[in-house]
RNA sequence: GGGCGAGUGGCGGAAUUGGUAGACGCGUACGACUCAAAAUCGUAUGAGCGUAAGCUCAUGAGAGUUCGAUUCUCUCCUUGCCCACCA
């Protein structure tokens, strides 16, 4: 038995504390606590079959550190977990075996649930959520639907990738190398309509908020990269039909007739010799009656548009196109024709879908330049050949790359045997055979010349804008999130489609502006002259869309009468997706207006506001008595008020009144005053235009009474043969009434995608239980944002950006408390298989963390997955490194049973500064997530009491104290078997006392040179002069110094003396 | 091809406002205990030369800055992750 004591015993240990500490209810967070909070958040896990992978713990357990020691620091502590339990392995599984989704993850998530007990991990369980169940997905519907009201949703025609074999949709991880999964047959492409989320909205807010959160920069870094953001121009190029000599409009069909480009290089605008449109471009299409190899083109279409995104990208060495025969573009800056071509290494989803092409300076237009023979003309002169870094240029065909140990790196073309040689080099760029991509001095390009890069394109945009051909521009790589999924496992998005409510639901806008016309005669909804105000421009913009537009006239301009307006717009269209715009008087008008007839509609902007009429007084200036009702809200989707920030003060006021008053998004426009009287200078207003859209037409959301929309049990979750859902096969459940006409409806059957559960559930933590709201303003405010998230990196550019998209996207709808949902956002490593590779079932190297509790205990395992390696890298796993842990352990027992004859006090000044020092180490790497030397700063500890004869028990109890956050059940039994009666985690963390973590002696180090030469037992603080003549009555120093001249010595305080000699 | 990381003993790793390279652990060797083994404990353990004191070389490669570089700069190599003809 005494053996038994020498050795952690953890089979009898761990389960009885993990049931004791459950029936304490010991981790339970408090909505209501006078302790600060601290919200300690883990991705929580997808439940799959394949049970929990031994990379979970290493997260969960160096959270659970956190956790634990926040709580001894005092802390309220919210660790939570739940399961995001919808999605395509389960779905996949249940149509192997037969099964409902439902109850595979119910039999997963118990599985899972067992696991993470086993693991003593202090997750607040009273809190648990589980993204399937329909008391949570009936509010990851409402959210949708918010958002959905707010104009941030859409429905467009997109490609799937699609198996002709099997008829099914794929998802992108089900392509194996371009062929389906299952069959092995090559995917192509199907157009179906997919619900589109307007992320890119918010594309700007989503870097600069970065700004606010302490994020990993790596992580901050990625984000960045992601939504990609570039500066540069966008620029017309007139069509020209070079066969009837002519550039009227008419010749062009739709009236287009320019095409518009992206790009980040406007300096280059001179060597644009050709233009290059995508195969998607509507150019294409548009113009085909025009162009003289129709067939030719067609067919290269065709066959373009038949190629999968991979492919096109397989293909990317041999570049394909052809040229639209028969028109010609106009560079804008010269008045040059240039031929346009159409080609697939053109994207359509980046930037317009056509690109001006600048061979000399841009690697892919010059491989097509060569290919085709076309014009290569040099506008960038390096400036000088050091400028000139084989990175920035380009030599046809092939560059190759020849390496000698000891010689600097030679290029070579093709076969040549061409020597990296920069004065040949920048003579080819000069001449255009090389490209080159970097910045220099301007040359062929007329005024421009002798013009440094940076300040080319400041100077050219200026030009474009002021020429009407081209402005500044920001372009995203980051495109809109495709929302729908063609499966049965996931939340049903919560939309009827009704053809009844489809005729009486088209975008109709109303502009009222009760502003007066400079000429009183004039009939007209705007003052002043056509080209002196934005509201022509808005009207054609919007007309032009297919969107009917009302703008009348109002009567009584300089005097605005309500029961007039009132009749001038009693005649107008309207309808549940109208937009209506209100500016100066009219924003007045509008909501008292709304508020009386009870109308529903769209959205309601207002453009700074005047003050309403009422009976009593009628002089505009006067009107500070408006009244708004309020009730508005609640028929409104969405309010938004403009202003610009140098407006007149009562006109700031009166448009924050309304903002507060109408719940309405304040928006400023910072420049000149787009909107007073006095300055109409403004003639395009693209902020507004933003703003106006409509819902899609004919399809209503589900009322929030009839939410949630259950996922039907049926037998059969196949997806159909047509791309749809296999929800679209139920017709019981698709058919139903509309909710806003009653009549016939249809059921959307695209569910969401797994990433909707996971982008709040983290809300719902702090209030799971509400029935009544997705989570009480209460809690939310007690517990948002989170102060540490913590998840893999491959979630930094898709759970994380979508979650906070969301978050804000609900902010501005004022449902959150804040513009971030996360403070802190860290990463861990993966754990790999011992072979270094991921651990897979394929390749059998896979490590069950159930048979590592069994062997060697759960606080062994936690120690373990710490003491590893760094926590944000990938490590490989090591069933041998554990028995190193485990020893550790045992150490810590066998410490207490012969050690401690435990005198309550001794000196010991040694041991007493290491254990100080031990504190404030693994307090300071606790926070820093450097778990690893944690543990080992404990070991040195243990190492260094086990060779004490007596061990203080005060000490010991630190060791147990600062033990326990990583080995939670050892550390709670030996505190018992210490005496203790409450739980060693209501204990305080221990503090360190600076003075006695400092060291008095050091061992200092006298250099000779720069290399050790001698080590001495020194004081701390010895002084400069001191150390000297120390190093100076050393032997082994004297020996170096004999003969030579000592240039100087170098005195690093506490560490180092070195000796400079000759 | 682009973006972001990482490269240190036989292995996982430690050390960075530039200051003793290899903490801690694994493995290995020898020893103690044992009839024996396991477990445990002790000692040693980057490489080379040397009996030794000691010396030299070593942090992916090469250069540079510095009294001093794993740490900073440049060029390159290898490798991991994410993305991919991003204009």
């Amino acid at each position: 038995m005494v053996e038994e004591e020498n050795k952690y015993n953890h089979q009898a240990i761990e389960p009885k504390w993990q049931r004791r500490w459950e029936e304490a209810g010991l981790y339970q967070a408090k909505d209501n606590s006078l302790r600060p909070n601290f919200y300690c958040l883990i991705e929580f896990p997808y439940p799959s079959s394949d049970g929990l992978h031994v990379g979970h713990p290493r997260s969960y357990t160096a959270l659970d550190i956190l956790a634990r020691k926040k709580r001894m620091e005092g802390y309220n502590v919210l660790f939570p977990i739940g399961f995001d339990a919808f999605g395509l392995p389960t779905e996949n599984y249940a149509i192997k075996v037969k099964k409902n989704p439902a109850e595979i993850t119910e039999t997963n998530v118990d599985r899972f649930r067992r696991q993470l007990k086993s693991l003593g991990l202090s997750f607040d369980w009273s809190r648990e959520v589980i993204t399937t169940d329909p008391q949570y997905y009936k509010w990851t519907q409402w959210i949708f639907l918010q958002l959905y009201k707010a104009g941030l949703v859409y429905q467009k025609e997109m490609p799937i990738n699609w198996c002709p074999s099997c008829k099914i949709g794929l998802a992108n991880e089900e392509v194996v190398g371009g062929n389906c999964e299952r069959c092995g047959t090559p995917v192509t492409k199907k157009n179906l309509k997919q619900w589109l989320f307007k992320i890119t909205k918010y594309a700007q807010r989503l870097i600069d908020d970065l700004e606010k959160v302490d994020y990993l920069e790596k992580i901050k870094t990625q984000q960045v990269n992601w939504i990609g953001r570039s500066e540069g121009a966008l620029i017309k190029f007139e069509i020209r039909n070079s066969k009837f000599e002519t550039n009227s409009k008419s010749e062009i069909p739709n009236s287009k007739h320019y095409v518009e480009v992206f790009t980040t290089r406007p300096d280059t605008l001179f060597g644009a010799t050709y233009m290059v449109v995508s195969p998607e471009h509507e150019l294409v299409t548009d113009i085909l009656g025009q162009i003289a190899n129709r067939r030719e083109v067609e067919d290269y279409v065709k066959k373009a548009k038949a190629k999968s995104d991979l492919e096109r990208t397989d293909l990317a060495k041999e570049k394909t196109g052809v040229e639209l025969k028969g028109i010609k573009v106009i560079n804008p800056v010269n008045q040059k024709e240039i031929p346009i071509w159409v080609a697939d290494y053109v994207l359509m989803g980046y930037g317009t879908g056509a690109i001006m092409a600048v061979p000399a300076h841009d690697k892919r237009d010059f491989e097509f330049a060569k290919l085709k023979n076309l014009k290569i003309i040099c506008v960038v002169d390096p400036g000088n050949t050091e400028n000139i870094n084989p990175a920035n240029t380009f030599k046809y065909p092939f560059r190759k790359k020849i390496e000698k140990p000891g010689k600097p790196v030679l290029y070579t073309t093709g076969d040549v045997g061409y020597k990296w040689d920069a004065e040949k080099i920048y003579k080819e760029i000069l001449n255009g055979e090389t490209c080159y991509e970097g910045n220099g001095i301007a040359i062929n390009s007329n005024q421009f010349n002798e013009l440094k890069t940076e300040e080319f394109k400041a100077k050219i945009t200026k030009w474009l804008e002021k020429e009407r051909v081209g402005k500044k521009a920001v372009n995203y790589k980051l495109r809109d999130w495709i929302f729908s999924r063609q499966h049965y496992w996931g939340e049903p998005i919560p939309l009827v489609h009704c053809e009844e409510c489809k005729k009486n639901n088209k975008p109709i806008v109303w502009i009222i502006h009760g502003s007066p016309s400079r000429n009183k005669s004039q009939d007209q909804g705007y003052t002043g002259e056509e080209n002196q105000h934005w509201i022509p421009w808005l009207k054609e913009s919007l007309e032009a869309k297919g969107v009917v537009v009302y703008n009348p006239r109002m009567p009584k301009a300089w005097q605005p009468d309500y029961q007039e307006w009132k009749k001038a717009v009693e005649k107008l269209e309207i309808n549940e997706n109208s937009v209506l715009i209100g500016h100066s008087a009219g924003g007045a008008f509008l909501p008292r207006w709304l508020g009386e007839t009870k109308k529903r509609i769209n959205k309601l902007i207002l453009v700074v506001p005047g003050k309403v009429a009422n009976e009593d007084n009628k002089r505009l200036h006067h009107f500070y008595d408006f009244k708004i009702d309020q009730t508005i809200k609640e028929r409104v989707n969405e309010i938004i008020i403009f202003i610009s920030d140098n407006e007149k003060d009562y006109r700031k006021k009166s448009s924050k009144i309304y903002s507060k008053l109408l719940g309405g998004r304040l928006i400023t426009i910072k420049g000149t005053g787009h909107f007073t009287f006095e300055d109409m200078k403004t003639k395009e207003f693209p902020e507004l235009l933003d703003e106006i859209s409509f819902l899609p037409v004919g399809v209503i959301p589900v009322p929030e009474k009839d939410l949630p929309v259950e996922l039907p049990k049926v037998k059969n979750y196949e997806p159909t043969n047509t791309g749809e859902s296999p929800l679209a096969a139920i017709k019981d459940w698709v058919d139903v009434k509309c909710p806003q006409c009653g009549g016939k409806g249809k059921r959307e059957t695209d569910t969401m995608p797994n990433w909707a559960g996971s982008n709040w559930y983290f809300i719902r933590y702090t209030d799971p239980r509400n029935d009544k709201e997705f989570a009480s303003k209460k809690n939310m405010k007690h517990w948002l944002p989170v102060d540490i998230y913590n998840g893999g990196m491959e979630h930094t550019t898709l759970h994380l950006l979508y979650s906070r998209f969301w978050y804000k996207a609900l902010y501005d709808l004022k449902l959150v408390p804040g513009p971030e949902p996360y403070s802190k956002r860290i990463s861990h490593g993966m754990v790999l298989a011992e072979d270094g590779k991921k651990m897979s079932k394929s390749l059998g190297n896979v490590i069950n963390p159930d048979e590592v509790v069994k062997e060697y205990g759960a606080d062994t395992m936690r120690m373990y997955e710490m003491f590893m390696g760094p926590f944000s890298e990938a490590i490989p796993w090591d069933t041998k490194g554990i028995v190193g842990v485990r020893r550790f352990l045992d150490k810590i027992c066998k410490l207490k049973v012969q050690n401690l004859k435990l005198k309550t006090t001794a000196q010991n000044s040694k041991l007493e500064s290491l254990l100080h020092k031990t504190i404030k180490k693994v307090t300071e790497d606790i926070e820093n997530f450097r778990f690893n030397t944690a543990v080992s700063t404990l070991m040195e500890l243990a190492n260094a009491m086990e060779k004490q004869k007596e061990l203080p028990l005060t000490h010991y109890k630190i060791l147990v104290t600062l033990l326990s956050p990583f080995a939670p059940h050892l550390s709670e039994e030996l505190w018992e078997k210490l005496g203790h009666k409450e739980s060693i985690f209501k204990e305080e963390w221990p503090k360190h006392d600076p003075d006695l973590a400092k060291e008095s002696e050091v061992e200092f180090v006298i250099q000779v040179n720069g290399k050790v030469r001698d080590k001495m037992q020194l004081p701390a603080d010895i002084s400069e002069e001191e150390a000297i003549s120390k190093a100076e009555q050393s032997k082994k120093i004297k020996k170096h110094l004999s003969g030579k001249q000592v240039v100087k010595k170098i005195f690093v305080p506490g560490k180092l003396l070195n000796i400079v000699i000759r």
